[in-house]
DNA sequence: CTGCACACTTGACCTATGGTAATAAATAAA
DNA sequence: TTTATTTATTACCATAGGTCAAGTGTGCAG
């Protein structure tokens, strides 16, 4: 796909809000374009949260180091959706987290403050945002039934399902962090059948 | 607190978002109080989820059972926060969970069509559950991660400490499925200290 | 007061997954 | 190509937590 990533967002905007041609204008006018090159952060523990990047095209993963210094993967993130640390963005205090780029990534980006103007001059977003929190919230709540009570073999097959793409693209070892085993137990998982 | 629920429920709205007094009124309007007692369904596997609830003063839980007939809880709320199924809700395909009372609740309702209605004529009401939805995920994105990589006991003694009028409420081994773990699990840990 | 249901505990055993470490395969660099 | 480096697999043993089956308590209906 070699539209520009400007039309991408707003046709997934379009998707659950209505926007006039006028209002496009003004949500582009405070996005900003922005590059990251795989294996360089774009957020890391300590910093507080400035922007939400809609990703244009590229893949990053988020992830906390606990304390023997294993990073632990909660999400993993490709073309068309959003990445952040929403808590740290929300609350403007240090984020916990780490966001690395996993491939050359293109974003388009806005800061905190300009959101916030954003949902008053244009009402569409506050609705469109509120949905894509409710599905991300619903879409969370099923991952956590799933890590909780379905074995790890069920998970990998389910995710192999739904994002058949991201084997290709993300390294075995942060796919497994990302549904909670170890590189070890993946490998085998993937042996058996 | 017999302060009443339309207080209750005002009184957390304002804390996101402003709301003038003929607002208020709006708002109200659209909510219809409901009374559920202990041990009843407020919702069944295969129904259509047709409102959203605040749980003014109660206690209930949200849960899927598996082919082996084994309930898995995900969600336990109490007083003064929201339950339903989010999923059933927005797409009004019949649920795949089931949300029992395990007190005499009551509740403040709403439906469906009357939520959009509200969007539409209270605009604050889009930024007040856009909001709760970017807080909720943020919550289970937190407690996905705790289940995933820490040890149960840590999450039995995290518990604990945030909600620890829970376990005055709500009998062992619905809080144990609630942390992932069986009761026999949770009876040990709660042994050690 | 008795009996019975319900909530919780305990013990013996089992299984999925983790930890460690060594090896192999794949990719990048020289 | 050859070497260096990253990524994936395998083998071995350890362990958290699950399973099954029995036991203790406590509260309430008769």
């Amino acid at each position: 796909m070699d539209v520009p990533g400007e039309n991408k967002l707003i046709y997934y905007m379009k998707k659950w809000t209505s926007i006039s041609e006028r209002e496009e204008a003004v949500i582009l006018s405070f996005f900003e374009p922005f590059e990251i090159k795989r294996k360089k952060d774009l957020m890391r523990y300590g910093e507080v949260c400035k922007h939400i990047d809609f990703i244009v095209k590229g893949c990053l993963r988020s992830y906390y180091a606990d304390e023997k210094g294993i990073e632990h993967i909660y999400q993993i993130r490709m073309d068309n959706s959003w990445i952040s640390d929403l808590e740290s963005f929300y609350t403007q205090e240090p984020s916990r987290y780490y966001i690395e780029a996993l491939e050359d990534t293109q974003l388009l980006r806005i800061t905190r403050g300009n959101l916030e103007k954003l949902y008053e001059e244009v009402p569409g977003m506050e609705r469109y945002f509120r949905i894509l929190f409710q599905k991300a919230y619903v879409n969370s709540l099923k991952r956590l039934s799933s890590t909780m009570w379905e074995p790890a073999a069920d998970r990998y097959k389910n995710l192999l399902k739904r994002h058949p793409d991201m084997f290709q693209r993300v390294p075995m070892v942060y796919i497994a962090s990302y549904l909670g085993i170890t590189p070890e137990s993946l490998s085998r998982i993937r042996k058996q059948k």
